[in-house]
DNA sequence: ATTATATATGACACAGTGTCACTTGTCAAT
DNA sequence: ATTGACAAGTGACACTGTGTCATATATAAT
């Protein structure tokens, strides 16, 4: 978290101190990003930045922590409106993210945070590992809610499941914020769904 | 590659220079390994590492070919082997790349490349992509093989299949290059194998 | 006016990259 | 044995970057 002095800060400043840091994380990814640039752009002194911030990943997270903010209330609604059934939970948060990102000024960090996750990263779908903590909390209520519609036999296997959906959901909205033409991205993302739904055996 | 200066190089100083890239490069990923103490433990000057090879990136190719470099020629084995059967081809890429990580000497490095595949690298498996290439080419012959089994309509449908699998089977590589339990960890492996292939529905 | 207290700053020590002019080694031809 | 030509080796240099710290400056609080 940054720290007071940052909060403190006239409006004004700390405007043009988190532009910068936008320009600078959607340019590279984020281990290449560099304080030197968003410094600089933002007209600060290197030691102000150390001031307000522990480190770059600090600022890193209290950005996306603003743009997503009400991600975890949305997944709770979400989770509600489709009466927990997970695969509608995963095509619901496909399209909010898809919503997000494709918002001009988000979209460059968005695809960038989205192409640089890592096939190890556990986390759902994007860096906040909070939204991961709270479905971990409500894994049995969902199991419970799932248990009759899909082939899983305990709780480990609904993880496996959740685990599949993920990996698909992830790489379908990297394409689809890549690519211009989103209405083909969510046809293509929709029919994978479908092969994880039905199997690819005829 | 690597210039000639460097493959004219006496064994030992060659393989001194290997040993500690190969440590490096088990240390961190690839962006955060350094020149610097790869020069230091290969005890070399810094200018000579820019004499046998242009970059980082350059050393590191040259070694991930050199470990894989059968790889090629095995999966057009296992192609043969199996009749061109796609899933069983995945699983067969699995237990090797198991089976070469799971060698002590490589098992750190292994872990270090898988766990930092990106989501949207479009890569089959490994950063090899002359791999990918290979399965581009023979993607045609390979559908005409699948198309009776799987079902697909068009080459398109394949290559989406292909996509589940591959990030399916990269996730479960990491886990079980990870983890102490192989044996626990392929069974996950197959159950998902199970899950893409007669779908997560009832 | 004085004294705390909060902010701001850039020089510093450190770590890293890639380049280049220069040195050293090797070896064949005279 | 000397020369010359080419191959190989080298570390200082100019960069870019990080995180820290002593010092300077502003803002309140008494």
């Amino acid at each position: 978290m940054p720290t007071n002095t940052f909060f403190n800060l006239p409006a004004e400043k700390k405007h043009k101190i988190l532009k910068a840091a936008n320009k600078e994380f959607a340019r590279v990814p984020l281990e290449q990003a560099s304080i030197k640039n968003i410094v600089e752009d933002a007209e600060i002194a290197r030691g102000s930045f150390y001031q307000y911030f522990e480190n770059k990943q600090d600022l890193f997270d209290y950005i996306m922590t603003s743009k997503t903010g009400d991600m975890e209330k949305n997944l709770m609604e979400m989770i509600e409106n489709e009466n927990g059934n997970i695969i509608n939970i995963f095509i619901n948060m496909y399209d909010h993210l898809i919503e997000v990102g494709k918002i001009r000024r988000n979209n460059k960090l968005f695809r960038q945070i989205f192409e640089n996750i890592k096939t190890s990263d556990n986390l759902m779908l994007t860096r906040k590992e909070e939204m991961n903590k709270k479905l971990e909390k409500t894994l049995q209520d969902l199991y419970s809610k799932n248990k009759d519609i899909l082939n899983i036999k305990d709780e480990e296997e609904f993880k496996l499941v959740i685990e599949i959906l993920t990996a698909i959901t992830r790489r379908r909205i990297v394409a689809s914020l890549k690519y211009k033409n989103s209405a083909e991205a969510r046809k293509d993302f929709l029919k994978e769904i479908e092969y994880i739904k039905r199997g690819i055996l005829k």
